[in-house]
DNA sequence: GGACCATGGTTCGTGCACGAACTATAATCC
DNA sequence: GGATTATAGTTCGTGCACGAACCATGGTCC
């Protein structure tokens, strides 16, 4: 990342802080084999009343193919879901979480409020407001 | 990371595609073995006039020292770097920037300003300032 | 001046993320 | 309906980042 002093590399470091606050409270909470990598991926398992393809997983995360394998293995061995195979197409496999998964619905939702809470300290509610709308213009920005 | 729709995942996203223009611009400019993940060190290298230890270049990125280790190898590699022993503490190792490793220079500040230039599109200088400060006070309040 | 601790770097094992190649199954097209 | 093409997932090799262990060497302390 060029760009160190400017803006970039603030993001750069908060995103790291970010993540390192989820790692830390999942430790405290006594989570094992779930790492901050895999809170999009739990977090749209966690949305879902159904099994669903791992195509869908891929879509929704915004990781490659090869890259969902291997956290929905990871996530599998830990027993935090289950994976089985279509019946009608050969090719796809299905995804659900188990009830251990299910259960970090609950620490999920603890630790995001957590980070939103700590990031933004006392930020009042309308700069929260047009940060969020000044990061949205950036994404578009620099996805043209 | 948790939040995904909130400020941890927009920040996370942005981050990734502030990597992967510098990473097309490297491409586009030919520039070969030199990755996103260079460039704090190379900006630290770039500002020195003499040689210094790699201590100081660890200090500088914020990367554990293992880690730099290896940047620092494969930019010697690819002949950006030099190293060699010191004089007086045979446990300290000095690098410098090659020619061509000064010769990224221009790259460089070209690279960031475009990548400052797209990220920020049209947003008003006193929008940039505004975003900047909020960005400070946030990696402050991630650091408490 | 020898035992002990501190410091600077490297190595090694692990996990995430990527892209390319591969496998297997479906869908299409003639 | 057989060849071709598209789709769903996995595997493999590579690079970054980390922490722990390790090697040298240097400093301290008695």
């Amino acid at each position: 990342m060029a760009d160190i002093g400017g803006i970039a590399g603030q993001i750069a470091r908060i995103r790291e802080q970010a993540n390192a606050l989820v790692e830390r409270e999942l430790h405290e909470r006594g989570i094992k084999g779930i790492v901050a990598a895999h809170g999009p991926v739990l977090a749209f398992l966690l949305r879902q009343s159904k099994p669903v393809p791992i195509k869908a997983v891929v879509k929704s995360v915004r990781r490659v193919k090869s890259t969902v394998t291997v956290t929905i293995r990871t996530l599998e061995k830990h027993g935090y879901l289950r994976k089985f195979p279509s019946e009608t197409d050969a090719r796809v496999t299905y995804v659900e979480l188990t009830t251990k998964g299910r259960g970090l619905r609950k620490d999920f939702e603890e630790i995001s409020r957590a980070l939103r809470s700590k990031l933004y300290g006392n930020m009042s509610p309308k700069d929260r407001e047009r940060l969020v709308q000044q990061l949205d213009k950036i994404e578009e920005n620099l996805s043209e």
